[in-house]
DNA sequence: TATTTTTGCGCAATCGTTGCCGGGAACGAT
DNA sequence: ATCGTTCCCGGCAACGATTGCGCAAAAATA
């Protein structure tokens, strides 16, 4: 059976469309006994406007787009949750994009999201993207738009974040503490402000406690599978050689966990190491995984919240500004100078 | 700037819509002459058919819907990652959804997605889902759909697993080849294909070395979270106690690993523990995680490719059928008897 | 009773696109 | 000169829903 139009409902009982329309909508000018009629027909009738033509008209479409690098990553695809459950009980749909961290494809995702005519945009730039331009042209035709975790901090838009400086600065003020002095910083690509903001974190934590700044200790990879192997081994080709790494993903931190536990590097004895993580696993991994962990969910949530206050009170919303949300260092045995049982220090910041 | 449309070329032009419309579309009844004007002043303009007035019109929206149960899950991540990469390459955008286990909200979702016009569904059932009828209208409403992982086996439908059965099979046999007897099994909500067909598998293998299926062994959880805790208690206490865990996911070989920790029982000495699970971190976990490892982008992948095989030879696509992928036995300390040293082996069923 | 106001509803345009039909011009054939 | 084709293109309707305007009948007022 097809759907149920607002003709069907007419034609049967032989009314007009605007009439039916407007009995729907509960409308003054309509006699309540014809409201009754069509009211209860629709509901036999299980009648649903049709989403499209609604869109078409122009009003707006109650789909968001949400346009991530990966969904396969354990950080975005907690912050989708927070969107999702936002956008649902709020009325929206959303339909996801990947970039795959590709420019191309992030500029190419938001002219389908504008073709598709979502009432908003989502979006976590890609590594390569370094120019905003796309983002300017959405913002001068006036589309909503938040930007999270990976955003542009030139751009006049609403963002929402982690406290990527502040994580990345208890990490390493962390390592210092316990004793470390030549602390790897193994990080994503260049261009993200997550990773400008944590290699600022860690810098102003070396100054604080006066160790000069290397940057032979600093590696850039990418989100490739395996690359954290070598870039391991060019780090601990310096002299002299780390004994502490602070890496700034999920990735990373398992990769170089894989990779000193290979070389028989033993955490923490001979190495102290920290992640940039969401991991579920963490405090099951061998050795247990210091991290700073970020509010995925959370932030997705918010975002989605202002993203929708910025769609619904068009004008009249909250200007543009960036939500900041805390980072917790979570301390477990990888990087603790004497080796604690199953015990686990949370440390918010 | 609004989006071009095809009444503003007609303008600009002084020609009719109909035949920019069909100057764009190559149509054979136009002029050359006119379609290079319409086509390069289209160029210029960057002119994109609006696909909501297309899909208005009663084509094909171009839209593939996802409907799973959790997104911030690795398999289910892992899949649609699977079918994403698949769909853009063949010009489908994917709209997702979740069930978050709810019977209704999956029903809510596939009408939703059957609003928005979707030319196809790819949906894993809610662990709550027991009556199909409402795929069943679907069907009659003749609306491709697949089925991947979380399947009905009673509807003639395509469908795309993993090879549980196998999987278990496997998991089971060799818990009761390294000399294991009381092999308890944890899993998730009976309803499910994949619980049946995992605990068929361990039925099949403790049959198959003579052990007697003892069906106090056998707890059903939820995914809820740390709900592992109790349930291994309550498996603890059996009499004689259980010397292997069977487990049947990610979440459940997590929070077994951390309560039987908390507990003092060493692993693998004195109970064996393997997972059915597409943990990235598995073979860095305390002990590394012996698993049984699915192929989740493959069967999204291949769920999406029958999908749109679906959708665009509408009949004269290949008749439904199940297509069964392998599953991998990946041994590693957590089942070991002897403790190896980070060795693994990968035996293909 | 005549006039104004209110009530209740239909017509038609609109959103962007395509399908169907029809029509004018140019051409060749008779 | 007339007719039939072919070639190009425009007009209208339709997809499903909303909405401004207008119109008729009923109700209220003079």
């Amino acid at each position: 059976m097809d759907p149920v139009t607002i003709k069907d409902i007419a034609r049967a009982l032989n009314l007009s469309t605007s009439t039916v329309s407007r009995a729907l909508r509960d409308s003054y000018e309509i006699s309540p006994e014809t409201k009754r009629l069509v009211m209860e027909y629709a509901e036999r009738l299980n009648y649903r406007p049709n989403p499209i033509a609604l869109s078409l008209k122009g009003s707006s479409s109650k789909a968001l787009a949400v346009i991530v690098p990966q969904i396969a990553n354990n950080f975005f695809s907690q912050a989708i949750n927070g969107i999702e459950a936002i956008a649902y009980n709020r009325g929206y749909h959303v339909i996801i994009f990947q970039t795959h961290e590709s420019y191309e494809r992030e500029v190419a995702n938001i002219q389908q999201a504008v073709a598709r005519r979502v009432d908003g945009l989502l979006l976590s730039l890609s590594s390569e993207t370094s120019d905003v331009a796309h983002l300017r042209a959405l913002q001068s035709q006036g589309i909503p738009l938040v930007l999270f975790d990976r955003v542009a901090p030139e751009l006049d838009v609403t963002q929402v974040v982690a406290d990527n400086f502040g994580g990345a600065y208890a990490a390493t003020a962390h390592l210092l503490q316990t004793g470390r002095r030549r602390i790897a910083h193994l990080t994503i690509p260049p261009y993200l402000s997550i990773t400008q903001e944590r290699l600022a974190g860690y810098r102003a934590a070396l100054e604080q406690y006066g160790v000069p700044y290397d940057e032979n200790l600093v590696r850039y990879g990418t989100f490739g599978p395996d690359e954290a192997d070598e870039l391991v081994d060019q780090l601990l080709a310096q002299e002299p050689r780390p004994d502490a790494f602070f890496t700034a993903s999920d990735r990373l931190a398992l990769g170089c966990l894989t990779a000193l536990r290979r070389r028989g590097i033993r955490i923490p004895e001979d190495m102290s190491l920290i992640g940039f993580t969401n991991l579920p696993a963490a405090d099951m991994l061998n050795p247990p995984l210091s991290t700073i962990s970020q509010p995925a969910q959370e932030i997705g949530q918010l975002a989605a919240e202002r993203l929708i206050e910025l769609i619904e009170r068009k004008q009249k919303a909250s200007p543009p500004a960036t939500v900041k949300l805390p980072t917790v260092l979570v301390v477990r045995e990888s990087s603790s100078q004497a080796v604690k049982a199953s015990s686990e220090f949370r440390i918010p910041l």
